[in-house]
DNA sequence: CGGATCCTTGAAGATGATCAAAGTTAGTGG
DNA sequence: CCACTAACTTTGATCATCTTCAAGGATCCG
């Protein structure tokens, strides 16, 4: 395919799972021909070591980001220095696309939790293109859209829910099946659910042994529940 | 101006104040001539009563809204019965454009706080309108890009402010003068303010309270501050 | 003027943050 | 492959914050 083409062309150094990963994104799959030929020209690449920051609250937007592997972090800091979490972005997320018609400045920011691939798409290429090409404006209304969909659900989940519940809506969130007996994997680190569930991981870790009694056993990263129906009473 | 007439034409109940809000609403001011016409043309309003309902969480969306006059509450129910806000619609603002590109059921409750004037534009319709109109795309962009920038903003607020740190930042926001004294009237009952700000309104009124040794006075819906800069320490 | 709604205040309890220290895990280099 | 260090996680104790419940005041609107 075309797209594939340039796409290798002018950054070399994508993985295969790392381009599987951009085609599957929701906000990509959408496109097809040349609105995807063309998406993809304004885009770059970039490796990010653990802990790096894509950018400051504060700098001047230019780009806004697409994960390829690995977690970032959005957060807000106060002016004591404590940090709140605002999104994790995990592979196929965009990110700062909101930035589009709005401000110039980046309103938080944005560090790779471990190693990082992250695609960048220059703002004001994509604003113009969004501007000729209904299906790219359709694809950043989707992107947008569920965005605030999913933060709005934040919103709502942060004053509804104590910690074991948030924790149980998580983990239900992840289960592959309806009910009885099931196990996951968690993809990152447990401070990093923490910060994404508006808790301190201390917090974290004893919603986790609340949870045991309803049937929630932690090992490291793997979470057993024994009834996925039983966790949904929490 | 044509858009007028056919506004006028459909909807005989529109004030000249509720016009004047709908042109300067940030979703239609950046439209001009047909992108306009056509919007309008698929619009509909209706008056509400104080606690009447706009829609259910669950019902299928079939439009989306604006609000002309009065104040929208957007918010979820928890299975126990307890309410919490999403966010406090003003004149102006628009809700649930979000559901253009995905659900088909509102994923939350929205009920008028008083009497209420709002209009609504048809999912469908406005979805056609925006696929051929690079206006139209470009002004729902801009109010998702908004919406999600504020709803973003609001996380980080509930996660690292207290009560009186969110209320000052309230007043902070609406007061006028960027220093010495100012005076505010709230426009809303201080239990919507306490919501919005994702408290219960004991802790809104208690934090007023504690806003007191910092230069806070309220009478009524009548906030005074001695002097802002101050209030800005908090 | 009167009733209803809204707001404030008090007291008690729940929840989660913070600090400190011990325990675990994972990654590194010998 | 093991040992060792650094990072992460858990646990305990304490504290701040906010919620809830209850009752008394204030305010608004007919």
């Amino acid at each position: 395919m075309e797209a594939t083409a340039i796409m290798m062309n002018s950054n070399i150094q994508l993985t295969s799972r790392d381009k599987a990963v951009l085609m599957k994104a929701p906000f990509l799959n959408s496109l097809g021909g040349s609105s995807l030929v063309n998406m993809l020209a304004t885009m770059g690449v970039q490796t990010l070591a653990a802990r790096a920051t894509v950018f400051r609250e504060g700098e001047n937007a230019e780009a806004f980001y697409c994960v390829l592997s690995g977690y970032v972090r959005l957060y807000r800091l106060s002016r004591d220095g404590r940090e709140a979490d605002i999104r994790i972005c995990a592979p196929g997320d965009t990110f700062a696309e909101c930035l589009l018609y709005t401000d110039q400045k980046y309103p938080f920011h944005a560090q790779a939790t471990e190693t990082c691939t992250i695609a960048h798409f220059d703002l004001e290429a994509v604003k113009s293109l969004a501007e000729h090409d209904p299906e790219v404006a359709r694809a950043i209304m989707a992107s947008l859209s569920r965005h605030l969909l999913s933060t709005m659900e934040c919103v709502a989940n942060d004053r509804l829910f104590t910690a074991p519940q948030r924790v149980a809506n998580y983990i239900l969130s992840r289960c592959p099946v309806d009910g009885g007996p099931a196990s996951i994997r968690l993809p990152f680190q447990k401070s990093l659910l923490a910060g994404m569930l508006g808790l301190a991981p201390e917090a974290l870790s004893r919603a986790f042994s609340s949870l045991r009694k309803t049937g929630v056993t932690v090992r490291g990263r793997m979470i057993q529940v024994v009834d996925v129906q039983a966790l949904r009473q929490i």
